[in-house]
DNA sequence: GAGTTTGAAACT
DNA sequence: CAGTTTCAAACTC
């Protein structure tokens, strides 16, 4: 196929002076541009085909032309690593020189989105000018790297290059197309703020931001330079359409990488105990959402380009895998862990501190607890106020109650309960509740709050206990306060209650995997006690058994399958 | 350093 | 807008 450029006769390379932004609009010290406006976004068209601009060269603070727009970043002007950083837009004084150049005024989309100017990326862009080695574009399109930068090729390896002073007219002409196509051509591609997230866990480095446009990649597993997001340090955002990503928060390949301590022999020797880990876990977490995922490839193995990729993938399916036939309860618990599944296992990848404790189960008891708790009050305060017809209530609580009181009974004799006479009898009451429509005795309610409140917080909680009171209360009351606001507080307390404990357990489970990863750090002899799955369960569950908290304890003994 | 892979840009 | 081609950087050997 032919060019879609006929290549220019031979022009002079490297020619590298650079552009000078200090020198706008010398012939007319009255340019200013005119004030920004919120819509539509400026033609972007080169300066030249703009109408007259005025600069305020008096006003102290106030920005140039260039600079119109506070929080953006100038990509002109501004790049790390860039040739040209204009002082004028670093430092808004008055410019005393005007340009001979013209070169486009890019507004933001939106001035949250773009980095604030004069605020530096944190690396994502090279520090030292990077220097292009193009042949075909003439260093005119935005495949050229410097000519995207907007920078004239300095220093380059480029073959007939027309981004230089000397074909000024061609690169104009060039911005004004590209700028024609794409109006945000030369705006930074990185929405970022100046804030650094220093992630302790991972110990790298992130920066918070995101991907204007998102990458697209397909077989890099968004891990490697080809992909824009990774080669800014970001992680993949709602933007991005890649496959089979691998790079968000969380992602084990991610953290291993950055921790350059990722081989075959890590994946593999924690494959065994990720598996076993994956049966009993629930502590999947999702990241963003890809737009596409290859499933037949990815399934086939396809999608690895590297051998690295195809183990990790072969991992991540017979976690996956084994992950799916342990439970299928996450798809109801989470939904959106349905589409993690379907569109990507990788996703699935991270692991939370909570993997350990909570749950599917767990969160099946709760639900269970919450509709019988629920369905109990409000059967007693209805009757106690007699305005409800009974065959009304029977026909409408009777099946849903029997089948809480079947899940719940399901639940226990999956799980092995540790007082199971006390649960059967209370189940057995919730079913007499709505077989017979008959009210549990005040025993089997304090049996069932026991029961569950053990679940959750062990006998010699106080919050069990102050818990079992308050049911007891509203289960006592004459019915005529307000029944749903007890109803209401009685299953708020005990969710309110169940979260405290797990957010107590996770900072344990975190401060002791983290605190352990940091004791062998150098034990490359076994690469997983830090990066693995395995250890990580290893370590923070020893961690976990020494601390004395019944509530805790109680919970990981509670629910071990 | 040559060849290959990759994904953005350009084009149809 | 989707598919294809071009391009240059990233990567591999």
């Amino acid at each position: 196929m032919e060019p879609r450029e006929t290549m220019s006769d031979s022009v002079p390379r490297k020619l590298v002076r650079q552009l000078d932004f200090t020198v706008v609009y010398r012939d007319n010290p009255h340019l200013k541009l005119p004030p920004p406006s919120p819509s539509p976004p400026h033609s972007l068209l080169p300066l030249s085909s703009h109408p007259p601009l005025q600069l305020n060269l008096q006003t102290p603070g106030q920005r140039p032309w260039l600079c119109s727009e506070p929080q953006e970043q100038q990509p002109w002007l501004h790049s790390p690593g860039s040739k040209l950083v204009s002082p004028v837009c670093q430092f808004p004084q008055p410019v005393q020189k005007l340009p001979v150049k013209v070169l486009p005024v890019v507004k933001s989309e939106s001035p949250t989105s773009q980095p604030r100017f004069n605020v530096e990326l944190k690396d994502t862009t090279p520090k030292k000018q990077k220097q292009c080695n193009c042949k075909n574009s003439r260093c005119l399109k935005l495949y050229c790297e410097c000519f995207a930068a907007g920078i004239y090729c300095d220093g380059c390896n480029c073959v007939n290059c027309h981004n230089n002073v000397d074909n000024e007219a061609a690169r104009q002409e060039a911005v004004g197309i590209t700028l024609e196509r794409n109006p945000n051509a030369f705006r930074p591609k990185i929405a970022s703020s100046p804030q650094e997230q220093r992630n302790s866990k991972e110990s790298e480095a992130q920066v918070i931001g995101k991907h204007n446009k998102g990458c697209h990649c397909k077989k890099s597993g968004c891990l490697k330079k080809y992909c824009e997001c990774f080669q800014a340090n970001i992680l993949c955002s709602e933007n991005c359409k890649c496959m089979d990503c691998k790079n968000f928060e969380g992602s084990t390949e991610r953290r291993a990488i950055f921790h350059r301590e990722y081989n075959l022999v890590h994946i593999e020797q924690g494959t065994n105990a990720a598996v076993t880990e994956v049966l009993g876990s629930s502590g999947y977490r999702n990241h963003i959402t890809p737009k596409r995922r290859k499933i037949q490839e990815t399934f086939s193995g396809k999608l690895a380009a590297d051998q690295t990729a195809n183990t990790t993938a072969q991992y991540l399916q017979e976690t996956d895998r084994m992950a799916s036939s342990s439970s299928n309860l996450s798809y109801s618990f989470v939904s959106d862990h349905v589409n993690t599944r379907i569109s990507g296992f990788s996703r699935s990848m991270y692991r939370s501190v909570l993997a350990d404790v909570l749950q599917p189960q767990n969160v099946k008891n709760l639900c269970s607890l919450f509709v019988i708790l629920s369905r109990v009050s409000a059967k007693t305060d209805a009757e106690a106020e007699g305005k409800i017809d009974r065959q009304t209530k029977a026909g409408n609580s009777k099946a849903s109650v029997a089948s809480s009181a079947k899940s719940l009974q399901q639940t226990k004799d999956g799980r092995q309960p540790v007082c199971v006479d006390h649960v059967n009898k209370a189940v057995a009451d919730a079913v007499d509740i709505a077989n017979y429509n008959r009210p549990l005795s005040p025993e089997t309610l304090a049996l069932m709050c026991d029961e569950q409140a053990n679940m959750f917080f062990g006998n010699t909680s106080a919050d069990g206990a102050a818990y079992q009171n308050m049911i007891q209360k509203s289960l006592n009351s004459d019915g005529s306060s307000d029944a749903y606001g007890e109803q209401e507080r009685l299953i708020m307390t005990k969710l309110l209650d169940v979260l405290r404990e797990l957010v107590t357990l996770g900072s344990i489970k975190e401060t002791c995997y983290y605190s352990s990863t940091k004791k062998e750090p150098a034990d490359h002899g076994n690469i997983g006690a830090e990066t693995g799955v395995g250890s990580e369960k290893r370590n923070s569950s020893n961690c976990i058994a020494n601390y004395p908290i019944p509530s805790v304890t109680k919970i990981s003994q509670t629910f071990m399958p």
